[in-house]
DNA sequence: ATGAAAGCGCTAACAA
DNA sequence: TTGTTAGCGCTTTCAT
């Protein structure tokens, strides 16, 4: 097949001029007169040229450091489950030397962002990781970054305002129709509504949980035009009241079933719900937080979809370092697919590596 | 943090000794003093030394090569899946001077497998990736491999006589129970009985199937006694009798719920009911075949459990390329996770990348 | 503007 | 058994 790979210094001999002169030619670092220019250029669009990417690194010897700027995962199990894929990461690029600097903010509070932020900049990263949790906190953060040049990549929530290197997340609508097929296939056999419960959402000011409930409602209005829906809202602040609202709600309207957006809500409604004798309420919840793991295997919840936190800082990492070390070009945004779990495959995804 | 990464020359000062000592030290290339050994063993031990691999790879200027042993994809449509796995293998590895040799055999064909087999091993390959469909012939191949100490990755069935660097694939009894539990869900509300049909497998003298088997009677027997379980067997001889023989089980057995393991299999099922009016069945099918996406969207399939063969591939060559290029240790096994598809999330496996 | 040459960290061949 | 050294292909610096 490919006979030998061909190397610069072929291309400088072909030419008839020096090695450096093809380097400067193909990475345009000027000083090259038209007659040289012409020469290796000639050459360059006979054959195929490839670098040797190894090489390419090795010779500029440097040692790159990638940032992620994400919420602590000591104060949240969400973002807690996204540190495997830190780690993973870590131990695929190290013999590389690419360095990872994990920089945490506090969950609610935009101000640790902020402060965050800052201590990340002054270190000067090569490239960045983040979860725009505070949207305009972060949307000013990455606009630094589109001025420094510096590359990176964010989840969760497309901004058109900016340019990431890519974005990684899912489709929040499709997500939330999905949400709605798995809750009626669990419940359609009961009578009662069904609804979304958005509980103490309100510090994500999040567009996607806008478009799960959209995506949810679209689903039952196209399907099932006589399933009525609704929607329950329990703000941060009102976490001290939180079972009595949320019983208050189930009984007003006949609840048969719950779709639960936030991943640590299943937990809190289902124990209010066992408590209060209402365990055949249907739940469709988020990710594979150890209590959701339980609430699956003992059926009190009826299905999760997974959002794959370890490898959406996995695959940041990975697009980031490849654009570093090897000048690969990263997809402007990875969808990830949205994956049911329920209590007969879930073992299959705890043993599975991270994928 | 790491002030600056230790090279082998480091290495070599701390302990006294030279470069080339200190690598015949690290790759046991014999010709060490019990001395000079214990010095750079004591090195090594005190301080974190992870080799630089772009150095490592550009030294040693070796070019590797992968064969593959898989039916001809242009043959089979599941195989033709898995051939993406290949083309983000080819893509990801190149850099590295891996080369990947495909090798087709025919899927009806045991001696095409065999003369295959053979031709692939005219070539001397560093590695290999195999299906071992005709297990005998894979058997006897695989113990070849083994006598040449060329390390294999293989796919669908453990086989407990030959020692691959790693296996790769699912937990067919559990795939099996998840495919009972979805059809189980489909159609717990009718009456009648369910059935796994076993379409034209005889070839694949398969004990993944037999476990799939197993796992669906294990689920039902567990969960719900009073369900009635079949087993419909028609033998690829009998394919032009296939609507007859399938019809007549149907009816005799009143069925409501088919599981279909071979990927294949449901289209020509869902279209023998469709043409006789039966379409109240539920079916639950493997794999992402296009007549299977079709069939899903449009409803005549409810669930398809996905194997992500395209990922078996990409992952077996993964394996093998770290062992051979940096003398990584591959997991013996590993499993995917077992996929749950359904008309909301087909869309968002099609558009995601491989993962 | 150009070429020559010294690395980058590791491997492997060659002396000693 | 050891140490030395010449590559691997590219980048970068330094003369010219």
């Amino acid at each position: 097949m490919n006979k030998k790979m061909i190397r610069i210094k072929d291309i400088a001999k072909l030419a008839g001029v020096s090695v450096g002169t093809v380097d400067r030619v193909i990475h345009n670092r000027g000083k090259v007169s038209e007659k040289a220019r012409e020469k290796v250029e000639k050459v360059l669009q006979e054959i195929d040229y490839t670098p040797n990417l190894l090489a390419k690194t090795l010779g500029s010897n440097k040692v790159y450091t990638i940032a992620l700027l994400v919420p602590d995962p000591s104060q949240d199990p969400y973002w807690k489950l996204s540190m495997t894929g830190l780690d993973t990461a870590q131990e695929e690029w190290r013999p590389y030397h690419m360095e990872l600097q994990p920089c945490f903010f506090e969950l609610e509070n935009a101000k640790s962002f902020t402060s965050a932020a800052q201590r990340l900049l002054k270190n000067v990263p090569d490239a960045v990781v983040s979860a725009p949790i505070f949207l305009n906190e972060a949307i000013d953060f990455f606009k630094k970054l589109d001025q420094l040049g510096t590359p990176y990549v964010h989840f969760n929530t497309m901004i058109s305002t900016v340019s990431p290197l890519s974005f990684i997340g899912q489709d929040s609508y499709q997500s939330g129709r999905l949400g709605a097929s798995l809750l009626h296939l669990a419940s359609k056999h009961q009578k009662g509504k069904v609804a979304i419960l958005h509980i103490r959402e309100s510090v994500q000011h999040s567009v996607h949980f806008r478009e799960k409930e959209r995506g949810f409602r679209d689903f039952y209005g196209a399907m099932h035009p006589a399933q009525s829906v609704e929607a329950v809202i329990i703000e941060g602040n009102q976490m001290d009241t939180f079972e009595e609202k949320l019983i208050s709600a189930i009984k007003k309207n006949d609840m048969k079933g719950l779709f639960i957006p936030t991943s640590s809500g299943a937990k809190l409604t289902a124990d209010v719900l066992e408590k209060n004798g209402l365990d055949h309420i249907s739940i469709v919840g988020y990710d594979l937080l150890n209590e959701n793991i339980n609430l699956l295997k003992s059926g009190y919840i009826d299905f999760l979809i997974h959002q794959n936190p370890s490898r959406q800082v996995f695959r940041g990492i990975h697009h980031l370092a490849n654009h570093l070390l090897f000048k690969k070009t990263a997809p402007e945004k990875e969808l990830f697919p949205l994956e049911v779990i329920t209590a007969e495959n879930i073992d299959s995804y705890l043993e599975a590596v991270l994928h």
